[in-house]
RNA sequence: GCCCCCAUCGUCUAACGGUUAGGACGCCAGGCUUUCAAUCUGGUAACCCGGGUUCGACUCCCGGUGGGGGCACCA
C-alpha cells in the first residue's frame, strides 16, 4: 500500500516457549513499528518439521499476547512458502550464482576428516563446480540423481551498515558455497529466510547479534536474486549472571514462568526494553505508550546484558503501584486459587473486598509469593504464628490479658472500620498504662501470625469482625494454654 | 582452527575531545511510621591493559587481554 512504511516481522521458530531473548527481539520489532506507523508481520519459521510443534507455535503466540505484541500481517508460516524457495533455488541455478553439488554426505564426511577441526575447519572445496559442468549436472538431476543446490560464493567483501553496529565487513573467502536447497529439495534456513523477506517486503530487519555472522550470506542472495537490501539491525544478546548464554541453568527464561510468577506483562516489556536500550534521559519506569513514542533504533546498545532479576522484580513492584487493585486483580486471582488459597466463585463473590485485600497487599509485593505469603491471613481459616515474631511480641507475660482487653474493646464497636478500631485501641493501652506498640504488635502477630504487615488497622479492617474475633480468641487461648515465661528472664522461646 | 561482534560502578546504563564521570537496581546509614513495604535524604562503587593522535582523551586509531557469537543437507 504505502511503499514508505518501514515492514518488519518476528520470526521465530516454534521448536520451544517464547524466551526472553525471543521476547525482546519481538519487543524491539514491535516498538520500531508502532512507534514508526510500519506493520508487523510475524512470521513462523517451521521449516525443521522434526522440531517444530503446533504447541510450541501456540505458546509464543500466547507469550507475545501476554505481553502486548500484537502483528499486523499473519501468523505467516514458513513452511507455506515451499514452492517459491524452490523457484527462488531455479533462478540462482539458472543465472548461474548456484550449482548443483552430487557430493554424498560420507564423501564430504571423509574430506572433512582430515581438517585441523573435523567439525568446523572444513570449507566445501567445490568439488562439483569444478568437476561437474552445468550441461551434466542438469542431465544428472534430470535422471534422478540425489544432490544438492550449492550458493556460490563470489570473490570480494561484504560489506552493510549496521544500525547498531555501523559498518560490518567480511571477506566472502571465508563463506564456503553453501548449500540453499537439500537433496529432498527444501530450503535451508538463509535462503527461505531471505526469500520470505523478499515476498515480504521486509524494509528493516532487526533481530539477534547471534545472525550477524549469516547476515553476509544473506545478502550475497539478496544480490544474486536481484532484490533491493534490507536495513539490518543487530540487537545484543541477553546472558546468564555468569555472562554465559542465558538458559534454564539461570532459571526462568521462557516468559510464561514469569506470567505465572506474578510479573506483569507491563513490568516484563518495560524491563526487557532497558536491556539493550536506553532512552538517554534518566527515566526507568516506562508505561507500553511511553516506551512506543521514545523508542528509536539509534538508542540500542552494542554490547550483549546481563538478565537482573532483582530489578525486574523492582520494575514489577512499580507497575504493580501504578496499576489499579481492579487491573490486577486476574494475576493475584490466577496465583490465589493456584496456591488453594481461594476459589473462583469465592473471589467472584467477594470481589470488591478482594480488591481492598490487593489495594493492600501490592505495595510491599515484588512477586507471586509476595502476594501469597501475605494473602494467607485473609483467605486462610488455619493461622501459622511465626516462631521468632512470636518470641518478639508475645514475650510479655501481661500478652494473654492485654489481647482479651482488646478483644473486649473491639466488641463494643458498632461499626468495623479502621478509624474506629485504632480509637479503641489507643484508649485501652492508655487504661493499661501502656504504649500503644504494646498492644499493635501482639496485635499483628494475632492476626496475621507475622512480625510484619499493612498497617495494623487496616489489616483488621478489611480482615473482618469474625475472623478478628476469631484470631484473637484463638491467641489467647494459646497463650494461656503456653507454661509461662520465666518473669523478667529472656522467653524460653527466643533462640540463642 | 578460522571469521565476526563487544568492553564505563557487582548489574542495567548516560557521556558523542575539556564533567567533581551522571542516573537506576542492589547494598549500607538515616528520616517518616505501630512493624515491614512504599517514600525521602545521604553514602558505597566504574572508564580492561599498553601504545599512539591531540594543547587535552572514557570518547579517535593500532595492538594486546578478556567476554560473547558464528563456522551443518539446524533455525
Amino acid at each position: 500500500m504505502n511503499p514508505s512504511k518501514p515492514r518488519v516481522r518476528f520470526a521465530p521458530s516454534p521448536t520451544g516457549y517464547l524466551h526472553v531473548g525471543g521476547a525482546r527481539t519481538a519487543l524491539f520489532n514491535w516498538l520500531y513499528a508502532r512507534h514508526v506507523g510500519g506493520t508487523f508481520v510475524l512470521r513462523i519459521e517451521d521449516t525443521d518439521r522434526e522440531r517444530s510443534s503446533a504447541a510450541m507455535t501456540q505458546a509464543i503466540l500466547d507469550g507475545m499476547q501476554w505481553l502486548g505484541l500484537d502483528w499486523d500481517e499473519g501468523p505467516l508460516h514458513q513452511a507455506d512458502g515451499l514452492g517459491r524457495h524452490r523457484a527462488d533455488a531455479l533462478r540462482l541455478l539458472e543465472n548461474g550464482a548456484a550449482y548443483r553439488c552430487f557430493c554424498t554426505t560420507e564423501a564430504l564426511e571423509q574430506r572433512r576428516r582430515g581438517a585441523a577441526d573435523p567439525v568446523h575447519a572444513f570449507r566445501y572445496d567445490r568439488h562439483c563446480l569444478r568437476h561437474v559442468d552445468a550441461g551434466a549436472a542438469e542431465q544428472r538431476a534430470r535422471a534422478g540423481e540425489p544432490h544438492t543446490v550449492r550458493f556460490r560464493v563470489p570473490e570480494g567483501v561484504t560489506h552493510w551498515d549496521d544500525a547498531v553496529h555501523g559498518g560490518i565487513e567480511f571477506s566472502n573467502a571465508d563463506i564456503e558455497d553453501f548449500i540453499v536447497l537439500r537433496t529432498d529439495g527444501t530450503p535451508i534456513y538463509n535462503l527461505a529466510v531471505v526469500s520470505d523477506d523478499i515476498a515480504m517486503r521486509i524494509t528493516d530487519v532487526i533481530r539477534g547479534d547471534d545472525h550477524i555472522s549469516n547476515t553476509p550470506k544473506q545478502i550475497l542472495l539478496y544480490r544474486a536474486l536481484g532484490a533491493a537490501l534490507p536495513r539490518f539491525a543487530h540487537v545484543p544478546m541477553i546472558l546468564g549472571p555468569d555472562g554465559k548464554r542465558l538458559s534454564k541453568r539461570h532459571g526462568a527464561t521462557a516468559v510464561g514462568e514469569y506470567q505465572h510468577q506474578g510479573i506483569l506483562p507491563d513490568a516484563m516489556v518495560n524491563f526487557l526494553a532497558l536491556l539493550g536500550w536506553s532512552p538517554g534521559t534518566e527515566q526507568e519506569v516506562f508505561s507500553e505508550a511511553e516506551l512506543v513514542e521514545q523508542f528509536s533504533l539509534e538508542g540500542i546498545n552494542r554490547k550483549s546484558a546481563i538478565f537482573d532479576l532483582r530489578k525486574l522484580e523492582w520494575l514489577n513492584n512499580q507497575h504493580l503501584n501504578r496499576r489499579g487493585a481492579a487491573d490486577i486483580e486476574p494475576v493475584v486471582r490466577r496465583g490465589l486459587i493456584a496456591a488453594g488459597l481461594a476459589t473462583a466463585e469465592q473471589l467472584d463473590r467477594e470481589r470488591a473486598w478482594f480488591r481492598r485485600v490487593i489495594d493492600l497487599l501490592k505495595v510491599r509485593a515484588r512477586n507471586m509469593d509476595d502476594i501469597v505469603l501475605q494473602a494467607r491471613p485473609y483467605f486462610d481459616d488455619e493461622i501459622a504464628y511465626d516462631e521468632e515474631a512470636v518470641a518478639r511480641h508475645w514475650k510479655d507475660a501481661a500478652t494473654a490479658e492485654r489481647l482479651e482487653a482488646l478483644r473486649a474493646g473491639f466488641a463494643t464497636l458498632d461499626t468495623w472500620e479502621e478509624a474506629a478500631l485504632e480509637e479503641v485501641l489507643r484508649k485501652r493501652a492508655e487504661e493499661l498504662g501502656i504504649g500503644a506498640g504494646k498492644l499493635i504488635h501482639p496485635l499483628r502477630v494475632a492476626l496475621t501470625g507475622m512480625a510484619v504487615s499493612p498497617g495494623i488497622f487496616e489489616v483488621a479492617a478489611v480482615m473482618g469482625r469474625a475472623r478478628v474475633e476469631a484470631r484473637l480468641a484463638a491467641a489467647v487461648a494459646r497463650l494461656r494454654a503456653r507454661p509461662g515465661p520465666s518473669p523478667g528472664g529472656p522467653s524460653a522461646l527466643r533462640r540463642a
